[in-house]
DNA sequence: GCCGTTTTCGGCCCGACTGTTTTCAGTCG
């Protein structure tokens, strides 16, 4: 896999190419870093589409032409790039990892190597508690300790945090705002609004006629450590869980300019801007303007996309993914929603690893107006959550009876289970335990490691036994801490889609497992999908949020969704 | 260096804040 080594050398070439006092090369280093977010964020290894498809493979890749095509070709086959090592001679320093410092950039990590002979993150803290920094020209005291506090936070924390932690501080604090009677309104933007799986920072919105007063009242808020930054419309605020918090106070009449715009992402932004430019006029935070600088906008964050010929764009899919051509053809897809969802598939109960009986499980699914939920207790390999065996499932089944009955229609429980796919790609318990069941979920839990194309067999022969209704959390991942089994999507998904099996959306905020780009990649082929919560807990039922975004995010309709439809229609399915 | 229903040349998003200055460069998003 090249991809992330040839991203991390457009990443430093552009930042070298910054330190060319000759020439401004501005627009070269911008050519830089768009090739390296391509390759980096892509899904395909970048030798495959060289070897497969060549220099013109390569170059119908956004931001990808002739040189940087080149480039990639020489590092493929020589394993080395001439113009990045000639760079990097005269700059023998590690840009990749010191620019992740705040408050560091290419010009400034220069001074520090050539007056102090800083090469990389280790020389720096060095320098840091020798106090060398501080008597630079151009630092001083506070960019000493500011460089000192980011190295900690980085090592730490490795950057972003789960949206499951930030999007419920980013609610406390929306709300601590809305309550605080300053503010005529408060909204959360940014990759919390957009509902990315971890997001780096928070942003918050605000329309208040008292700027000072709202800064003051966040800046004294419980959650917030201490205050980084303190402008008449921008505070930057570091919190205690770990994140840096924005809070922007906007005018009235450019809110739907700034929400439209601090809600990115940023290629999503450019592509409107670009759009706008082409139509004679010009947008930013505060508007949308026209050749005599009028703003034509001072409304909703409708009214800017409408005015640039687009349908509203949920933010979800805000990810220039082909979000906006399909906005400007009127065809955006119908996302599914929250309240579309009519049931839960996979709960677990204090039978194997979770912590409420089946009956305070129904009654809070019934709360939350759950028509239906499906009980998923382990299987017997499964030996660490207290996973069942066949016998034992057949008491399970009869206790899932029993409060079906209590229930009456309030809720109707289904049995089945969270079975484990053997290492042999057989499944985990007999036959006639399987026919009891309403529906079968199944998942690997153990031999992770195993190689592609083992892995890949495994799945596709427990596939083929007829039985899987629901895969769940098909990569296994968890985020920041597991990395996804490796298995061929392509083949695992038509598999699926042959054998009638959904794949799930695991909702709990560190699996999000689909992805959204792997349900980008799972919907071309036909699959249908399952939201589920995965809960251990009562609580846990409320997580469905998560998942329906990932799924929003990987562009599904509701009638892609299972758990979208009745419960008649649902068993329809299962019986395929 | 990339890109093209304005263009194979001439554009490419642009404003806010900080620290260290004494009018602004650097960084960030």
């Amino acid at each position: 896999m090249y991809n992330s080594q040839i991203a991390e050398i457009f990443e430093e070439i552009a930042d070298m190419l910054e330190l060319d006092k000759e020439k401004d090369r501005k627009f070269e280093i911008l050519a830089y870093r768009k090739a390296a977010v391509t390759i980096g964020t892509l899904q395909e290894d970048v030798g495959d589409i060289y070897r497969k498809r060549g220099l013109a493979g390569l170059q119908e890749l956004p931001g990808i032409g002739k040189s940087t095509s080149e480039h990639i070709k020489e590092y493929i086959e020589t394993g080395r790039l001439k113009k990045y090592d000639e760079l990097k001679k005269k700059y023998p320093i590690d840009f990749a990892r010191l620019t992740n410092i705040q408050g560091l950039g290419a010009k400034r990590i220069l001074k520090l190597y050539k007056m102090l002979g800083v090469k990389n993150i280790d020389d720096l803290k060095r320098a840091i508690k020798a106090h060398e920094i501080r008597d630079l020209e151009g630092f001083g005291e506070k960019s000493e300790s500011e460089i000192g506090k980011s190295i900690a936070m980085l090592e730490s924390s490795g950057g972003r945090m789960l949206l499951g932690i930030a999007l419920p501080e980013a609610e406390r604090i929306r709300d601590a705002i809305r309550n605080s009677g300053l503010v005529e309104r408060v909204e959360i933007g940014g990759s919390t609004r957009r509902m990315k799986e971890t997001v780096g920072d928070l942003d918050i919105l605000v329309i208040s006629s008292k700027s000072d007063a709202v800064m003051d009242f966040v800046s004294r808020l419980s959650e917030v450590e201490r205050t980084l930054a303190k402008g008449p419309t921008k505070t930057t605020v570091r919190l205690k869980i770990g994140l840096n918090c924005d809070i922007r106070v906007l005018e009235k009449s450019s809110f739907g300019a700034a929400i439209q715009y601090f809600t990115g992402n940023k290629d999503h932004n450019v592509k409107l801007r670009q759009i706008a430019i082409g139509k004679g006029l010009k947008l930013n935070e505060y508007g949308l303007f026209d050749k005599k600088g009028t703003n034509t906008v001072t409304g909703s964050e409708e009214e800017i996309y409408r005015k640039l010929g687009l349908d509203w764009i949920e933010p979800e899919m805000r990810e220039d993914r082909g979000e906006i051509e399909l906005a400007q053809q009127h065809k955006l897809p119908r996302l599914v929603q929250l309240g579309d969802v009519r049931g839960d598939l996979h709960v677990h109960s204090r039978y194997t690893d979770g912590a409420n009986s089946i009956e305070e499980i129904a009654d809070e699914a019934a709360k939350l107006g759950r028509e239906y939920i499906g009980m998923t207790d382990h299987s017997k390999s499964e030996y660490v959550t207290g996973g069942m065996t066949d016998k034992e499932f057949e008491k399970y089944f009869a206790a899932v009876d029993k409060i079906n009955d209590k229930f009456d229609n309030r809720i109707t429980l289904l049995k089945s289970s969270e079975m484990d796919i053997l290492k042999d790609g057989s499944l985990d318990l007999q036959n006639k335990t399987l026919d009891s069941m309403d529906y079968r979920l199944a998942a690997v839990h153990t031999s992770l490691k195993m190689d592609e194309d083992e892995m890949t067999k495994r799945i596709i022969k427990a596939f083929d036994t007829g039985y899987i209704n629901i895969f769940a959390h098909p990569t296994e991942r968890i985020i920041n801490q597991r990395p996804p089994i490796k298995m061929n999507l392509d083949k695992i998904f038509e598999a699926a889609k042959d054998n009638g099996v959904a794949l799930e959306i695991d909702s709990f905020p560190n699996r999000l497992d689909l992805s959204d780009e792997n349900i980008l990649l799972a919907r071309k082929y036909g699959v249908k999908f399952a939201i589920d919560t995965d809960a251990h807990r009562t609580e846990h039922l409320k997580l469905m949020r998560y998942g329906v975004s990932t799924a929003k995010r990987g562009w599904l309709t509701k009638d892609q969704v299972i758990n979208t439809r009745s419960l008649k229609e649902l068993r329809t399915f299962f019986k395929r």
